[in-house]
This record gives C-alpha cells, sequence and structure tokens, in this order.
DNA sequence: TGGCGATTTGGCTAAAATGCCAAATGACCA
DNA sequence: TGGTCATTTGGCATTTTAGCCAAATCGCCA
C-alpha cells in the first residue's frame, strides 16, 4: 500500500474509530433526533463523568463530526454534517443480519 | 442510560469499531471493488504480516461484516453486506469539510 | 471583585488493540 | 506418508483508550 493510499484510509479510519464507542454513538444519535445538546444534558442522558463526556465530546469534535457553540457558559454540540445518521440504516443490517445467523445455528 | 438502549449502543459501535482501522478501511474497499479477494491476496496489497491481515479480517467476520469462504487451501473473504460501503460516501464529505475548515483557518 | 455553575484539562490506572514471531492446523500433491 | 503452501492461533511487548478524580478555565451575576 503506498504512502497515499495509507494516508487516505487513515483519515477515514479515524471518522470511524470516533463513531466506534457506544457512548459516542449515542451522542450521535442524540444530536441528529434532536439537534443540539449541551454537555450537561447529554451528561445525565449517559450517567458518566462530566468530564468523561466532555472527552467523548472533543473525539467527536476532532474528527470533524460534530461542531461546538458557546452560549454563555454552557456549550451545545451538534452534528457538522447529518449524512452520518445515514449510517445506522446499515449498520442495523448488518445486525440484523448477525442475529439471524445466529438464530439459524441455534435451529 | 438503560441497559437496553445500552445493548443497542454496544452493537452498533462494535460494527463502527470494526471498520476504525486504516488496514481493516483498505480490505472493505477491495472486496467492494473484487467482490472477493484470498488472504494472500490481501496480505501482498497491504505489506504487513500475513498474521496480522489475518487477525484484521478475524475482526471484520465477527463484526459480521464480511464472511469467508474456504477454496482449498485459500480462504475467500467477500462483504456480507454491500451497503457498507455506502459510509465512504459520507465519509468522504465530513473529510471535504474538515479539509475545507483547515483551510478557512489558514486563509 | 468574589463566587458559582459549566466545561475542559491533567494525571493516573486498568483495559483493550496492534503487530510481529513462532508454532499449530489443514489441504493438497508427489 | 512426507513435504509444502495457505491460514490461523498463541504469546508477548508496545501503544492507545477509557473513565474517574482533582485542578484549572471561563462566563456571569450579585
Amino acid at each position: 500500500m503506498d504512502e497515499k493510499t495509507q494516508a487516505k484510509f487513515d483519515a477515514r479510519a479515524r471518522i470511524f474509530k470516533a463513531m466506534g464507542h457506544p457512548t459516542r454513538l449515542f451522542i450521535v444519535d442524540q444530536l441528529a433526533r434532536d439537534g443540539q445538546r449541551c454537555v450537561c444534558e447529554l451528561t445525565e442522558m449517559i450517567g458518566a463523568d462530566m468530564s468523561t463526556v466532555s472527552k467523548h465530546l472533543a473525539v467527536l469534535r476532532e474528527a470533524g463530526i460534530v461542531r461546538d457553540e458557546k452560549k454563555g457558559s454552557q456549550v451545545y454540540y451538534a452534528l457538522r454534517l447529518p449524512c452520518v445518521v445515514n449510517f445506522f440504516d446499515c449498520v442495523e443490517s448488518v445486525i440484523k443480519c448477525n442475529a439471524k445467523a445466529q438464530q439459524e445455528l441455534i435451529d
């Protein structure tokens, strides 16, 4: 694999890696539904330490998946590109397909 | 986050995590193009140890993204659901959007 | 200005992911 | 059957991630 190809797949992988955590996917899902949420709202929904949620948000931000906007002392996050939601349909198909294959092993 | 929600996002995250590595994305891309490839072909394209490639393929297989088929002494891998390729369009948009934002910082 | 609430950052430990080598397994052919 | 090629598995060192606490920032209002 040449250097350019490597760089291309590195960049792509960074996006997937950023989505590859249940808490971060939950955040993406929430933002897709509600448009925007502040850190404290997300923290309450998730039920983890706020510093943990803040770090997850930083991962998403650094990957370019979300953007942040300060409003007074609060910081609101929103999806930068709504298309990331399209991922979920296919992911659900994979999960369904997995479940079906599991079932067939049992039958 | 209740237990059921947690499980749902765990399952989703597993798929993204499996795609979250440049070598594995390269494999997915190749399989999307060529339909199927054996381990030795992929190993040569990637230029890593065959055991490393085999382990990456195992990650994709366990996530349900690829399936394997033995043909004699070789093992061919293929995408289980072609829709995963749709991911790439949006990922490219995010990358383009990131590049644009970077550019604007410089200007 | 002092203090409070919201958020981020630093630091630390435990867990998971990577990638190589070496060894085991499996299929095939002489 | 012995040998060889393709693949997987085990083991190990190194790096990266995750999540908590404590401390530092930042904005705002009395």
